[in-house]
DNA sequence: CGTATCTATTGACAAATGTCAATCGAACTG
DNA sequence: CAGTTCGATTGACATTTGTCAATAGATACG
């Protein structure tokens, strides 16, 4: 029907050419899209993705210990960039004594990643 | 080996606890993380995320003149999305006449969608 | 030519972001 | 108790972001 094909405007405009109301309309409703647009922010930054990729592919919990010398950035940097990441829901962490460990949430990333594929 | 299970620190700190040599690396360069952040904060907008799935969805190309009603923000704040969108390599577009048309170039979206499952 | 239409750009501004140094709080050591 | 260590929080600052109104550029019409 209107698939492979370019969406030409449908009204007519001065010139005779067609244009314009929608024919078009997002599959996403906005609850669904603000979900998904603040997990892609909060992986909108090479530390925040990194981390968030150490994490993933350990599949365990990791002391933030681990995390701070991976990057050039001071502590309170990572603490804060952690701290976005767990605003979002992508992580998780436990206090064990001194030590803090992080671990992914898997659910919301998932969610991204279905809409993606 | 080391899945499965938590992640404890490896030196020995002053109370007698191990801590703190990494053990863990990212699996992502930082060119790679680089690249993916940019995409994934091109993403981390609503309005844009949503364009997104409408030009993903339709699989043509779509008019310009057909995306801004969708959203409650100005003509001038929409082509500032796109723009943000055409500068991640998520999109392109094309001018016929009066008109742009954009459309999704799939090949940005696949790298995050494949570092995501 | 002059006028209308579509899209992009500019300028402005408040809000959010990324960063660091400094500090704080909790918990452990001796 | 006093001293140390880990991680979070605070305050500061420059940069980026999202938004709009206004304008500019390109193209088409008459």
């Amino acid at each position: 029907m209107s698939s492979e094909l370019t969406l030409t405007p449908k009204q007519k405009s001065p010139n005779g050419q067609p244009c314009c109301e929608p024919v078009v309309y997002p599959d996403v409703d906005r609850a669904e899209a603000e979900r998904m647009a603040k997990i892609a922010k909060a992986l909108g930054d090479p530390i925040r993705l990194t981390l968030v990729d150490v994490l993933r592919k350990h599949a365990g919990k990791v002391c933030v210990c681990e995390l701070v010398p991976l990057f050039d950035v001071s502590q309170s940097t990572l603490s804060h960039h952690l701290k976005k990441l767990r605003d979002a829901g992508i992580v998780d962490s436990e206090r064990q004594g001194l030590w803090a460990y992080y671990y992914v949430n898997p659910e919301e990333l998932e969610e991204l990643s279905a809409w993606l594929s």
